[in-house]
DNA sequence: TCAAAAGTGTTTGCTATACACCCATGT
DNA sequence: ACATGGGTGTATAGCAAACACTTTTGA
């Protein structure tokens, strides 16, 4: 161990989002799985997912994988967030930790499995989290919602299709405010972000609705110069 | 020197921005410093200002260290861009860039030293660079271009009062695009992110313009969580 | 008095919002 | 039949773009 050892260590984090009843209303609201740290700093306190970056992997792809340790999915959507990197940020180390955001398909997300030391929370209920972590899900939760009314990512909440009033709901769990149903589908189908398949969704007690796809070709123009084409686990391939 | 040491390196680059005359056509365009390397890989190549992250600064201080360093200026916006780890992006050894952009004030940068080993270069006619160096003046200018349109910073260009005339320049100096004189007063003077200072400003064989002041206060929101409060070398302080 | 930029006024068109209304299904 | 959400039509307000016009200076 030498003297150069004892720098600066890189870790990735990442923030998980999925959609989930509110456990009292019942109302859909955002969750993200927290992990429980079994050792000094903060040992016992909930913390982000994640750990040291490995030499070999580049860094969506170590967000990747922690993600599927964490939750046994695959992300719909993965982002970088920001690099966190103040010096007093970990007592007693200098980590400066790269932080991505993914969104994950909620349906496969309430299936998922809490274990001792994995738990989902309710995004606007995070208890007091290890490090700096409470206000990276602050800026997670901000980017979300900034960005969704701006991107074309509700979609990766759900499935292949979906119907505009499960898109909708997507919009109103997001952004905690309803909207008009008329409006937005106007929006939407404007937007050329989506394209209907040409099925309907029968089962309700109403009249059935038209089933939609995630348009891959629409340009969104949202990530510049970065939106490298089918990079692995990475935005919307 | 352990396995251990051969891991990870942690550096920090900047992509700092002044405008300048273009050379023929005497038209306001971006400029930025580029710094040439003085060993492999890609020895003589020109790159990005920056350096290895020092275990006792934070990240932004990093930035502003080597900003300073190369242009002997103090930045008016300093904010991070991006952090850069694919695995191949450093043949032989894994570094990790963080990245940051910075805006200059453009009458200092107008004097600011140009060194056998320092080069100011117009942002559309920049030369191979090292690593994926091309790629991440790309973004930044792209984030440049793009926040200026929904964002305060154009005032970063210039001095502690300014003219509407002037701030126009640097916003179709950075658009590449001309913009109608009374449609930008409209804009600017309802947005509330300038105040009027009184003074007028005379000389030119014109109508004197009055001057105006950037308003601190005004709320601009566009870094939610982040905006810590008089951060050094901080964003907007 | 004239050129040139500062600054004001006005028209036009697009888009977001609100909300009235009709449609098609399951019970 | 009727409740329920799916889906269409339409009026209105606000804002951005285009451009005609007036103002104030230096030469």
């Amino acid at each position: 161990m030498t003297a150069h050892a004892a720098a600066v260590q890189v870790a990735v984090s990442t923030v998980i989002f999925a959609l989930r009843p509110h456990e009292d209303t019942g109302r859909m609201t955002v969750w993200l799985p927290l992990v429980r740290r079994i050792r000094d700093p903060f040992g016992g306190r909930w913390a982000l997912p994640g750990g040291p970056l490995e030499p070999d992997e580049d860094l969506a792809e170590s967000a990747a994988r922690t993600l599927a340790e964490t939750t046994l999915l695959a992300p719909q959507y993965l982002e970088q967030l920001y690099a966190f990197g103040n010096t007093d940020r970990s007592p007693g180390e200098r980590v400066v930790s790269i932080v991505y955001w993914a969104l994950v398909r909620s349906d496969e997300a309430a299936v998922a499995v809490e274990t001792e030391n994995v738990r989902w929370f309710e995004a606007d209920s995070i208890p007091g989290l290890a490090f700096d972590h409470n206000l990276i899900v602050d800026y997670a939760l901000w980017r979300l919602r900034n960005k969704l009314e701006y991107s074309h990512i509700a979609h990766a909440f759900l499935g292949e299709t979906f119907t505009l009033s499960e898109l909708r709901e997507v919009h109103e769990a997001v952004l905690q405010k309803s909207l008009d149903p008329a409006n937005f589908r106007r929006q939407i189908e404007g937007s050329g972000q989506v394209v209907p398949t040409g099925d309907v969704q029968t089962g309700g007690r109403h009249r059935p609705a038209r089933l939609y796809r995630y348009n891959r070709d629409a340009a969104d123009g949202t990530s510049g110069p970065l939106a490298w084409p089918a990079a692995p686990a990475q935005g919307t391939t």
